[in-house]
DNA sequence: TTAACGTTGTGAATCCGTTCACAGAAAGTG
DNA sequence: CACTTTCTGTGAACGGATTCACAACGTTAA
């Protein structure tokens, strides 16, 4: 199992996307610099990437789409599925669960957890949202592992807390704190605020674009 | 005017939160292995980019808050008033509408667009949504800088075709693809999709946290 | 006044992701 | 079959962000 950044991760993800795409247009091959425009990267970074993932292609033809998605999955996707947790149903906890709804069997959004007595107990796009006092016994139950924190600033903490509690081992933040958590558990931090702070910035004069 | 990175330019920005939050907890400065831990960095990484901005503190006492605060928005915060605009008003818009309402002079959403009958006129969390037919008359009427992309992944580029036409200079992008831009316009894209995927791999055993 | 302490400011070193550059290989061509 | 072309695979070079490490300094205490 070779050690991936976590950079690379996203890019093959990313791939794997464009991959599909460009396979429902009919074509059955793409050479790495086919597959840089479309990501928006280099040929030699994209090479490096397939490469680490243990995967060739053929300097005539390029990769054959197929055994790359394949190889791709094998390598990013768990065996068995991986559930998700949303916590906080608002606006944003509720676009979220569109987005990903019918998002295929390999991940899914199987629990939602909020406190307002308006969404508890409800099903909303297709997902049941539970109180969050049940969160640590519905996790347990379902055999959770990843969670996503929609939540505001101010609760993001506590609830974090809790989830690592049960047994969650990493997390997507959409609030605009820093998680603490112990060590071992993953987090990556989708900060909207930051983007737009950055995008105002670079707004001015500023030149180029960043992933 | 010293050349930073974006990676910098998202920290000074969550620095500035996180002072104000430290701020209403009453006290006056800070250290920069404090600030660090809040933000999740480390002290000499602290340090530095307070340096970059030309903001200086004193070995006694730390940082003044009030005068990095204002340090750090003299370097990011435009001179004038920066508007905004949002393209995409599903759940995702709607979702960053309210979350940016009332966030203060300095940057806002100043117009909304979609092209759904039910949404087009009306004005949705203090917002006016018009026709994106009007896109390109109303962001040379408002002088508008920055847009948001949250429309579907099919429509990303075709909308960010005209964004760029009518002269807008940077933007974030919520679809998960990867936008063709002419030099000069700053892209930051924010893939949720790219989020969760990550996520899920590092939720098999792994380590340590991420920006 | 002097010494001790803990922090800032910053040149230098480090680390890590990215890119370069080229050998090796497969297909096409005459 | 030899020769050209164009790509892949990859060690090495590169570059830029981060961290180290320490001199300089303000404060406090004796």
């Amino acid at each position: 199992m070779p050690e991936v950044s976590d950079r690379a991760i996203g890019r093959l993800g990313l791939y794997r996307r464009l991959l599909k795409e460009t396979q429902n247009q009919g074509k059955t091959h793409v050479f790495s610099h086919e597959l840089a425009v479309l990501a928006g990267c280099t040929p030699a970074q994209v090479r490096r990437d397939v490469m680490t993932i243990g995967c060739s292609g053929s300097p005539a033809k390029g990769y054959d789409i197929d055994a790359l998605i394949r190889s791709i999955s094998r390598f990013l996707d768990p065996e068995d599925t991986l559930g998700v947790a949303l916590v906080g149903v608002g606006n944003l906890g509720r676009a979220l669960l569109s987005h990903f709804v019918g998002w295929g069997a390999q991940y899914s959004i199987v629990a939602a957890f909020d406190n307002d007595p308006d969404r508890v107990n409800r099903v909303i796009h297709g997902c049941r949202c539970y109180p969050v006092q049940e969160m640590p016994r519905v996790i347990e139950e379902k055999d959770i592992r990843v969670a996503i924190i929609a939540v505001p600033a101010s609760e993001a903490q506590s609830i974090t807390n809790q989830l690592c509690r049960a047994g969650v081992r990493s997390l997507v933040n959409f609030a605009p704190v820093r998680l603490w958590v112990r060590e071992g558990v993953y987090v990556e931090n989708v900060d909207v605020t930051m983007a737009l702070e950055r995008v105002a910035y670079f707004a001015r004069e500023s030149i180029s674009e960043r992933v």
